[in-house]
DNA sequence: TTTAAGTTCCAGGCAAACCTAATGATCATT
DNA sequence: AATGATCATTAGGTTTGCCTGGAACTTAAA
């Protein structure tokens, strides 16, 4: 019995599984129906679907949780929104802020031999170009320990710029201002006790401040 | 106001375009509801919509006709279609009787800039994997002088062979396993009378016996 | 125990894309 | 001019997928 699954409902189960991983656990109706801007009664009657399509377990008052059969299911969504946004940038010269939307479409392309030899076309990347890991075939992640750059809490502390949490356009157009780029080595120069902002040196040029906005979206690791 | 198009009315503007190629003229109701297996009925109600959107002009006495715009969508969707199918077939290693489907999805993914970026990486090729013409930006077929092998009637003729008229997964296998490929030369050793049977040598190999129905799939030029 | 927050149930709606069955129009031929 | 064949249209449904608002319920905290 194959069971169809939806545009849709593969963005629900998206959306369950990035819930999970911020929240840490089962995901309340309310959160999925803010994050999708949709009424909570829409949600609730999707989460009996995909309860009775086995993807989640569901009941109200524990929230959603994903199955085995729909992690997988969205890591392989994740995956193919991942390594759709690494051959745009990096084989049709998109800029980082430019892909979320037509990797949102892509994603849902039905091919698994597409998405193999698009992998290895891209050289079995593990991260896209936002620094986030992307699951293998078998929806494996890489691991890497990085952390928020806000975190750091020595001057003088070197490390290096490994992904953002932080998707938007306004923001990544920011990076792109102060000449911020992915893999750039930062220093943090100064700590701001009042506001944690910081001052830091990228690449060994000028130093600059950043709020501590930025710096809680920057993920950096040591080294 | 922009006005959006579905998938399925891609579709019938990709049929209605293909099927006043092969009739020449004015498209019947009955023609699209055949080649898409649908209800007549159906057909109807969709080309009212489209003649609405105007994209197509029709009334019910003499069919429909695509307007410029509808054929200037149509044009769009094809050479979607065919640039997908040559990323398929030249970067990820795919067969040319495996990226029919799989185009059938990526044609209507919606980026301007996508589709351009994507010319570029192939280097803005003239024709798919099946020989097929591939729109430019503006909507213009490269042209080609080709025809049927099978109107070939001068036994000792040479051709090359640069298209396929039939892209069934069963003929495209034949000719794999018949080892005739894309720009192979062809040369016609003899012709039946009775049956419009054909002898080929192809690519200066044993001569082989072919059909009438399959030397009418094979679209060939001088030379 | 009351209240607020969150969830669910219910009734309903809407659009897209398809169907069947009956009716209507057109045309070729006699 | 009548007739039958063919094709198109209308009318009335169905299904799928998605959505809403409001009432009612649950739970946990004040």
């Amino acid at each position: 019995m194959e069971q169809a699954i939806s545009f849709t409902e593969e963005n629900y189960l998206k959306t369950i599984y990035s819930l999970a991983r911020q929240d840490k656990g089962k995901i309340a109706n309310l959160s999925i129906a803010e994050k999708l801007h949709i009424n909570p009664a829409t949600v609730t009657e999707m989460l009996k679907k995909l309860n009775e399509k086995n993807l989640i377990d569901y009941n109200r008052i524990d929230g959603a949780a994903l199955t085995p059969q729909g992690e997988a299911l969205a890591l392989k969504v994740i995956r193919k929104h991942r390594l759709w946004e690494t051959f745009l940038v990096n084989r049709l010269s998109f800029t980082w802020d430019e892909v979320h939307e037509i990797a949102e479409q892509l994603e849902h392309i039905q091919s698994d031999k597409l998405i193999r030899q698009l992998d290895k076309l891209l050289g079995f990347p593990k991260f896209d170009p936002h620094g986030d890991p992307i699951p293998d075939k078998n929806g494996q992640l890489p691991q890497s320990q990085t952390f928020p750059l806000v975190s750091v809490e020595e001057p003088g502390t070197m490390v290096k710029l490994v992904g953002v949490a932080n998707h938007t356009t306004a923001f990544l157009q920011y990076l792109d201002k102060i000449k911020l780029s992915l893999n750039d080595k930062i220093e943090v120069k100064e700590i701001h006790e009042f506001d944690h902002s910081m001052g830091i040196r990228i690449a060994n040029r000028t130093a600059i401040m950043i709020s501590s906005e930025v710096a809680r979206n920057l993920l950096v690791s040591n080294q």
